[in-house]
DNA sequence: CCAACTGTATTATAACAATAATACACTTTC
DNA sequence: GAAAGTGTATTATTGTTATAATACAGTTGG
């Protein structure tokens, strides 16, 4: 029913695009997967304690974006096609890596200090999430 | 006397953020080092091609942080000693990685596959930074 | 000295993010 | 059928981000 268990707001970027973030993950991840419900935009809201409104915001980009479709009066389901999960994985993974490695190299990390640090946190977070 | 050269801006975050963490990289990397001037706030601006009351806003914020200091008529100095250095690298460096393994390991992958990606994608930005 | 540049401050405006309080029509469920 | 829950829409308000146009006092360099 996909729940938003492991949702942790950041401060930065404004909610509506991390609850987007979340659901995209969770797709591309399979804990989300086609013809799940959403919760609905109330008990979300009130699940985070932010406003209806905003997770609305979230749920219409989602619908534009054809990751969801909502009908007036039914809950929101997920739409998961291979072929659109497959590319939602491959944008998402080229964007973060991206943009991590960038910052890294710009701190003036070398790649195999890097890798070690990454090596040693992927497990120290291990149970966490 | 720090340019800015590769400053590459991100919609999500606000710029003023970003010029923030930008000097930050910098005087944690070494290519930013104490008693550097930076560049005037409407030389930047013009630069970067922002409002002059954008940049003030980033080097209000570096000033508070202690990483510059300011007197009215003369431009900006980096001031960095070695222990505000350091504590900066070690919160920067487990703030970033931190959430970037998170992401990483709320999109499905597996640590393998993350450390080979990064491995792969460390080489191919190798020159375009 | 003095012109040019610097930091700093002020006021106004626009766009966006988020909240609040409703209202209405549709679907589900008992 | 009716109540509860649902998506959707509207209006208003607050705070933040970013721009714009100034103004003033201090520093620098010829």
């Amino acid at each position: 029913m996909c729940g938003f268990e492991g949702f942790v707001p950041v401060d930065g970027l404004p909610i509506y695009l991390q609850i987007v973030r979340y659901v995209e993950r969770g797709v591309v991840a399979g804990s989300i997967a086609h013809g799940d419900e959403l919760p609905s935009r109330r008990t979300l809201s009130a699940q985070l304690g932010v406003n209806p409104n905003t997770v609305q915001k979230a749920y219409r980009m989602l619908e534009e974006e054809g990751l969801i479709t909502s009908r007036s009066g039914a809950k929101s389901e997920v739409c998961a096609p291979p072929d659109l999960v497959a590319a939602l994985r491959s944008k998402l993974l080229e964007q973060e890596i991206t943009a991590f490695v960038r910052s890294l190299r710009q701190s003036g990390l070398e790649k195999e200090a890097a890798l070690e640090l990454i090596d040693r946190l992927w497990e120290q977070k291990e149970e966490s999430v």
